[in-house]
RNA sequence: CGGGGUGUAGCUCAGCCUGGCAGAGCGCUUGCUUUGGGAGCAAGAGGCCCCGCGUUCAAAUCGCGGCACCCCGACCA
């Protein structure tokens, strides 16, 4: 349906339907005859030849102001562009001028993941709820779980993502190791009920995303899928014009082990990303490994109680006793799976509750809040682990390697120096637990990180036997044994991408759409369409577009010229041509890159070449 | 879920403090004029002033309660 510069198309997203006519396929046996063939991949490689669409007759209300709710750049332009029209918080209806992106940023990802072997399924939107309390996710989704009943009070789910359903579906297809390994994929509706959507279409209640899973029979063949995948994702993000670097991350709730985000580095972004300007190491905050500043060396010394009156905070009291925070531990409280925790780390670090989290394997972790803490006669302030009963304590090693640290001494108003781990206080689990920050030393080359903020446009995990082995996936080797099947998923989501365009590609004026997603290839501005001249010239153009197989989005609005250019700069699609009086005398059509700005006039017969280089296409 | 902000015409907002006829610009409709960077003149249409309760002779305006939306944080493949 639209034409990319390399012919990759296949039959199923271009044939139009009159090719039903050229050989009717219920009269062939054993594959088409040659001619059929012949006409089947004509039609598949040439673009269909569509009608340029006229703006007087296009549905579509461009804005002069962006709404007041509207911070993000990519969210005031497609709002003021009329791409989108909110509905309710984390919901918009797409109008036909931006569904057409949507369709082309879909098209990229389907010519991808088919080029990288991923077969295109689909699944319900509409989950039984059992499904999900088999794989323990009915819990640990929480409220993001839309949940429903049917007439009959069954119970139901909107998914938010398909690991269930997609292993449902898998079952019942892979019996042997001779169907392995298969990568199947959908694009679709999602559906999940965010505490707080934002940023017009960056994060979203329902949003498409394309997500794919792969089953392998081992860890090393998954190795194979998963690296096919990340290639497919370089492709997509590169064509469709998304600067993206990978970056390690968590896997959350989606569970499994390795796992990388590709991320777009832009100050808007929600998550922080940790990179190694020496060695290339990149992780999201979230994950980034790093090597904490050293402790300050010394033999242990005995224990001693000092008076630290309205000291509270590590900063108060590194001042009081004129010491660095990284001679101190602070205790931090929490509450992990509903049971009370006591972590311990050097006053220097704050903990990563996301390291905490996976080091505890729990699935739920908050704040302990001050009754709780009141209720265990906790001393906020001056908490220590020293004598601490009735808890496990989780200690970061810089806590538990460095010596003679200040610590709290479980009572108002007093502090212990030199307590040693081993010696006074003892860990129940020693992991490293801190959180990496600007400046720390990189974990691979101790150059020290930079942050960057960045934006989750993809994510690939490798699951292993998570949910093969909850939704009893398996297959039989070539000994006749059952195994679980080894699994990796891959999502990307579609209308954060087209955010992501916008944010990477936009001006003062406008979008400046990438020619692979652009909603149509040229926009032709009429002038003074009073003039039987212009409309001549109009037609003409109209026609050798089409045999060019261009799209063309036509202003013939009765408005001025000004509203027009205002208009075709603010859609941004990348070739502009004016047919005018003007232009005509001068010899032609006035031809603009809406990028670069640069402008001519350019003879009529030139006119499709000259389109087609800006489109990148010659 | 905590903190902050905003709800008045399709959009951007004034009016609210100090209660008394519902406003402006842009957009929309019609006519005339106009056509190279959001044109001009004229005439129009368009309102549950977020909802409910209360105070008052009288509420967009004051009080109480709720809801929605946005931003920050928590949270979140």
């Amino acid at each position: 349906m639209f034409s990319a510069p390399r012919c990759r198309s296949n039959s199923r997203t271009t044939a139009p339907s009159r090719s039903f006519s050229i050989a009717p396929t219920w009269s062939v046996r054993g594959g088409l005859d040659r001619n059929t063939r012949r006409a089947a991949t004509f039609i598949a490689t040439f673009p269909r030849l569509e009608p340029p669409m006229r703006m007087s007759k296009l549905m579509l209300k461009t804005l002069r102001e962006p709404p007041s709710e509207a911070e993000l750049a990519s969210h005031k332009l497609l709002l003021r562009a009329g791409l989108i029209v909110p509905l309710a918080a984390g919901l918009y209806c797409f109008t036909p001028l931006g569904w057409r992106v949507i369709r082309r940023i879909e098209n990229i990802i389907r010519e991808e993941m088919d080029e990288s072997g991923a077969q295109e399924v689909h699944l319900p939107a509409l989950h039984p709820i059992e499904l999900w309390e088999q794989s323990g996710r009915a819990e640990a989704m929480g409220e993001t779980l839309f949940r429903l009943a049917d007439r009959k009070e069954r119970g139901f789910a909107l998914g938010p993502t398909h690991e269930e359903v997609i292993s449902f579906l898998a079952g019942r297809n892979i019996q042997s190791y001779r169907d392995l390994p298969v990568t199947l994929y959908q694009i679709q509706t999602k559906f999940r009920d965010e505490p707080r959507p934002r940023g017009g279409l960056v994060r979203l209640r329902e949003f498409t995303m394309k997500d794919a899973y792969s089953f392998d029979t081992g860890w090393d063949t998954l190795d194979a899928s998963y690296d096919a995948a990340f290639n497919a994702y370089v492709r997509i993000f590169q064509r469709a014009g998304v600067p993206v670097i990978p970056v390690a991350a968590d896997s959350g709730a989606i569970g499994g082990k390795d796992s990388q985000e590709f991320v777009f580095l832009t100050d808007d972004g929600e998550d922080e990303i940790l990179l190694c300007p020496k060695c290339g190491y990149a992780a999201n905050a979230e994950k980034a490994e790093f090597t904490p500043p050293a402790a300050i060396p010394s033999e242990q010394l005995p224990v001693e109680k000092v008076h630290t009156p309205g000291k509270r905070t590590i900063a108060e009291l590194a001042e009081f006793l004129t010491i660095e925070p990284r001679q101190t531990v602070k205790a931090v409280f929490y509450k992990a799976d509903k049971k009370p925790l006591f972590v311990a780390i050097r006053g220097d670090l704050d903990v990563n509750e996301i390291k905490l989290k996976n080091a505890l394997k729990a699935t739920e972790l908050e704040p302990m809040d001050d009754a709780t803490i009141r209720a265990l006669g906790l001393v906020a302030g001056s908490a220590s682990a020293v004598g601490l009963k009735g808890m496990p304590i989780v200690a970061d090693p810089s806590a538990v390697e460095a010596p003679n640290l200040v610590a709290g001494a479980n009572e108002e108003d007093y502090h212990l120096l030199n307590t040693n781990h081993g010696r006074d206080w003892k860990a129940d689990i020693v992991a490293p637990i801190a959180l990496a920050r600007r400046g720390d030393a990189c974990a691979t080359c101790a150059t020290p990180l930079e942050t960057r903020r960045g934006m989750e446009m993809g994510h690939v995990f490798k699951l292993g036997t998570l949910y093969s082995e909850s939704m009893g996936v398996q297959y039989l080797d070539e000994n006749g044994e059952r195994k679980p099947v080894v699994m990796g998923c891959y999502g990307i989501g579609v209308e954060r991408m087209l955010a992501a365009i916008i944010e990477a590609h936009h001006d003062d004026n406008g979008i400046a759409w990438p020619a692979e997603v652009t909603p149509y290839d040229v926009h032709i501005v009429a002038l003074n369409l009073d003039q039987a001249a212009v409309v001549e010239a109009l037609a003409e153009l109209e026609a050798a577009l089409k045999r060019a197989g261009l799209s063309a989005l036509v202003d013939d609005r009765d408005d001025s010229a000004g509203i027009k250019f205002k208009d075709a700069d603010l859609i941004g699609i990348p070739v502009r041509l004016t047919v005018s009086p003007r232009a005509l005398e001068k010899g032609g059509l006035e031809l603009r890159n809406r990028a670069t700005g640069e402008t001519s006039i350019v003879p009529a017969g030139e006119v499709i070449a000259a389109s087609l280089a800006i489109l990148g296409r010659e």
